[in-house]
DNA sequence: TCGTTGTACAACCATCGGGTTGTACGTTAG
DNA sequence: CTAACGTACAACCCGATGGTTGTACAACGA
């Protein structure tokens, strides 16, 4: 899968609803987690949940797409490994949307400082 | 919509799908940022959008099934409101993986920090 | 060498998601 | 009162997704 990497840490529209997207499928979570402990094989991950070898293979390119997984050979099999940096790309996000809330509240809170408004209370 | 809360402060797998994919799209991510800094009708929203006010009345559903946004009647229009407390929620999730490829890094610096291992270096 | 294992990939199927249009109804403004 | 506005919801279209099975092939082990 040919993936568009963003030039200048700088995150597109389209490898955020890839993150999110990624992250919003319970077994591929699981993946994740396991793959952000230690490397994992694909069949070794196939064996852990009850679906087919290739819905795995495919949840694990989901995770690649979104670079929030390498696939490295090894041999025959494809160790998966969990990005951390992927993981702090999320956050950075979430981060900023809680900025925004802040925001409001500090002007709303620098309006209740203010003197009284002319306006009746 | 009637949305499943989970009861003590954990999320449920289910909970954790909605958030993730109602954050998988830009136009809802938009909608947050939006309604995070000041509460805005449905239809204010819909006018920003190149699409239906429907399509709008969708993505806004999605974001309240969510928990990301929370609607109140005011008159004959709907006020759409971020909840601050959700994106929290999320980022605890983030955080949660993160601390897990910390542990790792953890147990591999422990690791180096033991006496030589009797294997050959 | 040859069977087994691990992977890749295509084809297919059912469901979901994001979009549309259309209809109905309560609320507000003139 | 009546027209315009804001919302809700159903029906529909179609592409994406999550699953399946089947085939092909490279790498490993005995």
């Amino acid at each position: 899968m040919v993936v568009q990497r963003a030039p200048q840490g700088q995150l597109t529209d389209d490898e955020v609803d890839r993150i999110f997207r990624a992250l919003a499928d319970r077994t591929r979570r699981d993946i994740v987690r396991r793959t952000l402990v230690g490397e994992v094989s694909v069949s070794a991950l196939a064996r852990s949940y009850a679906m087919s070898f290739a819905a795995v293979q495919k949840h694990v390119a989901v995770l690649e797409g979104a670079g929030l997984v390498t696939k490295l050979p090894h041999g025959r099999e494809r160790l998966v490994r969990g990005n951390p940096e992927a993981i702090v790309r999320a956050q950075v996000l979430l981060d900023q949307f809680e900025a925004l809330w802040r925001d409001r509240v500090a002007r709303l809170d620098a309006l209740l400082a203010e003197d009284p408004p002319p306006t009746s209370t």
